[in-house]
Formats: structure tokens, sequence, C-alpha cells
DNA sequence: AGCTGTCGTTGATTTATATCAACAATAACC
DNA sequence: GGTTATTGTTGATATAAATCAACGACAGCT
């Protein structure tokens, strides 16, 4: 059973900081052992940002990498005309910022109150040839999001707007509590962010999703008023639709 | 001005392989050492494979990682219905194969004949420990690799028929020998694959992509009647189509 | 509490692209 | 070298999702 550690939500830049961080076991800076972590809190600093920040704008020079210890971050790329497409969504124990260029490919804004790491450059520079460890646990980071993005190509690509909402929910879901029950019913979805960025996270309107929502409602497949919070009722339902197995 | 090396293309396993690849230093063999070069030749095997060789099956255990030292290999994701999605064509220099997980989440076939360098995971592993540039070389191509997915993702999911095939073909162009000519016209595009892989790349059908190549070649911005060669009359004219700046 | 703006839903209509269909061109093969 | 299969093109029609439009439900503000 994992140690239980309490979180700090104040900004610090104090030694103890990361060996007191919850969330370190699931991001890269489990990379860094225990008793280095006052390198690692040296590193980076702890930043709390409100809804709707901006933290990366697309084409600014390169210079940060963050890491989200709370709250969700939504990355995205535009058209010049407007039209954009979110390619993720960064929650907890996800980084962004990464990049091999000069400047960033992609923009970046908090979608509720979030709570990020910043670590310079060079910072994490250092980091990676310091700690192999690190390192090695980015690269796989990164190779999980390389495997996240094929899939949702995979949806922008080939799947139907039902397809695609029903992959969206799936993706969402808060793993339900390992109680030993067999079926899976009433799983939450964790939905922060606004039809309008969930639109341009599927490739569709606003319009369309919003149906597609009130029609998985109606055939009790999910449930909740609360926009923002789903209970999905047939997990198994879910995947067949997700998957294109649509026995209607 | 780098040394040009002659390239062998017999399948050899001898120590001397890898200092003679032409091909090296645009791939994350560049990671390792000249002097360490026949450790990297002995953890590594050179194979040939014709077109539509089956390199990996979706869903089977992640035994190898490849290199591509010649052609281009098609990689992809599939629904049980048999819709596909082409994530991505891996040309010389690219790697493929990487992965954390146990099992493959996408397939790999080879378009044309392909020369590939295969490590079996073990061996990889030792190779990523044991040189740190390697590791990082690899960390760099795979960022890469995902701000390429997340631009994809923009193309699948926001643009249309007209300016998925221009961002195509100026992905694809060959890059205009640097012979400091001011304006590049009629550079080459190198299409090996056919008309179902471009689709199955773009998100379209055989029939969208061919009227769509059509109607680029009736208003002069591309020529070529051989359907694995054409030639681009106006990039910048492409290039505004490919960003959704239509002047028609 | 009442106003104001944002966000979400639902309905009517349009449209870009898919689908269906036929044929042309190229490549593969005996 | 002519036949067959594969690959690509073009046209007619259907359709899923976009667009246009109106309204409902909140959340924030004074």
């Amino acid at each position: 059973m994992p140690l239980r550690r309490r979180f700090t939500p104040e900004a610090r830049t104090d030694v103890h900081r990361c060996l007191v961080c919850e969330i370190r076991e699931h991001s890269v800076c489990n990379g860094i052992d225990d008793t280095e972590l006052a390198i690692l809190a040296q590193a980076s600093k702890r930043l709390t940002l409100p809804p709707g920040t901006a933290m990366i704008e697309e084409g600014t020079p390169a210079l940060s990498f963050f890491n989200v210890t709370s709250g969700t971050v939504k990355l995205f790329k535009s058209l010049p005309d407007g039209r954009r497409q979110i390619t993720g969504f960064a929650d907890v124990g996800h980084f962004l910022g990464l990049t091999t260029a000069k400047t960033y490919s992609f923009g970046a804004e908090t979608v509720d109150t979030v709570q990020v790491c910043r670590f310079l450059r060079p910072q994490l520079e250092t980091l990676l040839t310091d700690y192999p460890q690190f390192e090695r646990r980015l690269l796989d980071e990164v190779t999980d999001e390389l495997a996240e993005a094929q899939e949702q190509m995979l949806l922008l690509g080939r799947k139907t707007a039902r397809e695609r909402v029903a992959s969206f929910l799936l993706n969402r879901m808060i793993p339900p509590a390992p109680a030993g029950q067999g079926k899976t019913e009433g799983c939450l979805v964790s939905l922060p962010m606004t039809r309008v960025d969930i639109a341009d996270y599927l490739g569709l309107t606003i319009e369309t999703v919003s149906r597609t929502i009130s029609a998985l409602r109606r055939e009790q497949t999910i449930t909740g008023t609360d926009n923002h919070g789903i209970r999905v009722l047939s997990v198994t339902r879910l995947r067949d639709l997700a998957s294109g197995q649509d026995s209607r």
C-alpha cells in the first residue's frame, strides 16, 4: 500500500516540496531518487494558475516545461482562420511543453484551476543528463503520449460522431473503485471542460456533441443532468459504441 | 561537409555494417559513438522486406524495434469492422515499434521494398541504458513524432479534403536542391503508396483523394500523369491551400 | 432579486464528403 | 503479347454532420 503523503497547496520552493508531493509517483518526477529530491525541488517552481490562463502561446520561444500536479490543461493547434484542434488534455501527473524546436508548435491553456511545477529548459536539460532514470521515465511518458495520439488519429479520421463521443467518455471515466464488484455500473466521468473544448477535441461542432450526449442519455447509456458530471450506466455498451459495434 | 559513406545493400551482421551505413547520421543510431559502432551492429540485424510485408501485427507481443534504412513503412490502427487509419509513414531514418506496453497497439506494413535494422527488445534496452546519447536521440525523435502527430490531428479534425491533400503533398515533397534559386518550382513529391493508403492516412475516401488531386492538376497547382510521381508547380499556392488560405 | 452574458440544447436546412456505380488505365501474369 | 486483376478516375446520388437559428438554463455581478 503506497504511503499517503500530505499535499501542500501553497507555492513553495523549499527542499521538501517534492518529497511531500502526492502525485510524484504518477509523474516523470518518480525517475528521481528520494535522496535527490531537493535538487528536483530547486530545479522547479510551483505555480497556481486560474482557469483560462494561457500557459503556452503557439510560436512562442520554448522556455518552459511543466508538470501538472492538479487540474486540467488543454493542448491545441490552430489554423490562421481560427479553427482549432485540441490535441489532448493534460491532467494530474502529465507533463507539457516538451519540444526539440526553438519555439512551441502548440498552445496550452488551463481548463480549471491548475497547479504545475515549472522547469526552465536548461534546468530540465541538466536533470535529463544527470538522472538517467528521469530521462527514461520521460521517454516512456512520451512514448505513451504518442500511442494515445495514434488512437486519437483513428478517432478523428475514421470514427462517427457517436463513436467519438463514446470513446471520449470512456477515456475520461474515473477508474471505478476496485471493490471487487463484477459489473462496473454507475462510473463517473470527469468533464471539467466546456462543450466547445469537447467539440474541438473530437473534431465535431458543439451542436453535434450536445445532440450525441442527449441521445446517449435518452437511450439510458449515461445519466446526469449536470453538464460537467456524467455517470455511465453501461460501460459495456459504451465500449461497444466506441469501437463501432453499434447494436442499434 | 559530411563524409559520404558507401551503402552496402546486402544483409550483413558484420562489425562494419553500421560504420559504413549511409543514413546513420539521420537516425537514432547517430547517438552512438563511432568507436562503439561494432556493438550497435551486433545488437541489430539488417533485413530486406518485399512490398506488402506485415512487419507488426496489432495486438502482437512487442518484441522488436526497427530502424528504417530504405523504403517506406506504413503504421496504422484498425477498428473491428475493418476501417483503418494510417497514423504515419516511416521513411528512411525513422524508427518504428517503440512501446511501453507488452503488445503493439498498432500495425506496420511495408509500402515498397524496405530495408530495416531490427533490434530485439532486451538489446534495445541495453543500448538505451549503456549509451545516454542514444537514449537522448531517441527521446528527441519521439518528441518530434509527437509534434507531427499533433499536426496530423489538426489535419484530421479540422481541415477540409482540399487542405488535407495539399498538406500531404507538401509534407512529402522532396526538399528542393538548395541551388540558391529564389523560387522553388517543380518540386517532386514522393508517393510510393497507393490511393487507398493516402485516403486512410488523410481520413478520406479514395474517390475524394482522386478528385482533389485531379482538381489541383486542373488548376495548375501540380502536374504529372504518373500516379506515384507528382510535381508541384506552385509551392506557395499549395502552402496557402494547406493552411486554409484558399484564394479561390 | 433581477439583469447580463456565457454555455448548452434542440430544430430546420444546407453541404461536404461518402457511397454507389461504371469505366479507364496501368500492372501482373500466363 | 494478350488476358486478367489491380488501381485510379469520373459521375450521380445519399447522408452524416455542419450551419443557421431560436431558445433555455445557469453563473456571475451589482
